[in-house]
DNA sequence: ATACCGACCTGTCAGC
DNA sequence: TGCTGACAGGTCGGTA
């Protein structure tokens, strides 16, 4: 499910919820595809710690913890955590939510972690392609910040790189953050063909794709952003809506601008859709 | 360095 | 209704 914006959105809807909790608990489940830490690292961790805040970073979700009085200190090892960080990736089918501790347990849970306030977040995955790790470092994530990123950063970003743009797109070592649906919406936004070679755009074309990214990046926040709450609730993501999609799931589909229909085809694994005369 | 492909998993949906 | 196969918004590792 999540890329980009709707990581955001549901950073900022669990922010809104959690931040100021304490985690008494934790239950983490046997499956061992979602943890990308050890289970007692992560209950060592997450156990009596109070949560500052929480963020995006690229595709991740970050919560900064912070040891509490009592236990931290009783502990003997407040200092180790200090900054400890709890990392979660949704991969594409992941939920964070919140609940109360009466909702029933949905299928796939892998991890619960039952709060001071009586509530409990609990991680949900079915296809397991999410992960979860605690790390006692920051966590600044593998590429760029695709919302902040200056067009000149941008541009030196792919310059260099023979990859296509689309692939190069979704690299996260590039940009963090940036999937297949929003690859595809900036390319038709800014005019590019995904086969086209990342090395072989020019300067105004580049400018063009930055511009078309945060621009679309920035729209489908302000979408997410109005129903931030249905998100992290346990009926999951009823009320989010997303903003019209051009090029995205439109195959056969008449191009927006032009009418020609809408493109298929497969770039680095992944269905990619573009309008053939729109995009050259 | 890059492209392609399978693997990792389960759920859903179209087609028969 | 039930089965099968294709496909899914993510990432990794192997191979050419």
């Amino acid at each position: 499910m999540p890329e980009l914006p709707e990581v955001e959105t549901i950073a900022n809807g669990l922010h809104k919820r959690v931040a100021g909790d304490r985690i008494d608990s934790v239950w983490v489940g046997n499956k061992k595809e979602p943890l990308k830490s050890k289970p007692a690292e992560i209950v060592r961790t997450l156990e009596g710690a109070a949560i500052e805040r929480v963020h995006r970073v690229g595709k991740h979700i970050v919560f900064h913890l912070h040891p509490s009085n009592d236990r931290g200190a009783a502990s003997g090892r407040p200092e180790s955590h200090k900054n400890s960080q709890f990392i979660v990736h949704l991969g594409m089918t992941g939920r964070m939510l919140v609940a109360t501790a009466e909702t029933e347990t949905a299928k796939h849970t892998h991890l619960i972690a039952k709060l001071a306030s009586g509530r409990e977040l609990r991680f949900v995955d079915p296809r397991r392609f999410g992960r979860l790790e605690v790390r006692q470092t920051g966590f600044s994530g593998p590429g760029s910040e695709p919302t902040t990123i200056t067009q000149e950063e941008f541009a030196r970003l792919f310059h260099k790189s023979s990859a296509f743009i689309k692939a190069a797109l979704l690299n996260q070592k590039f940009l963090h953050g940036v999937g297949n649906i929003y690859a595809d919406e900036s390319l038709i936004r800014a005019g590019i063909r995904p086969r086209r070679r990342a090395n072989t755009l020019t300067t105004a074309e580049l400018k063009k794709l930055h511009a078309a990214l945060q621009q679309v990046l920035k729209e489908a926040i302000a979408a997410g952003g109005s129903s931030v709450s249905d998100y992290v609730d346990a009926d999951g993501e009823k009320g989010y809506f997303q903003i019209k999609h051009r090029a995205y799931g439109r195959e056969g589909k008449p191009c927006l601008k032009c009418k020609t229909p809408i493109k298929k085809i497969v770039v680095g694994g992944r269905g990619t859709h573009y309008c053939p005369n729109c995009q050259r």
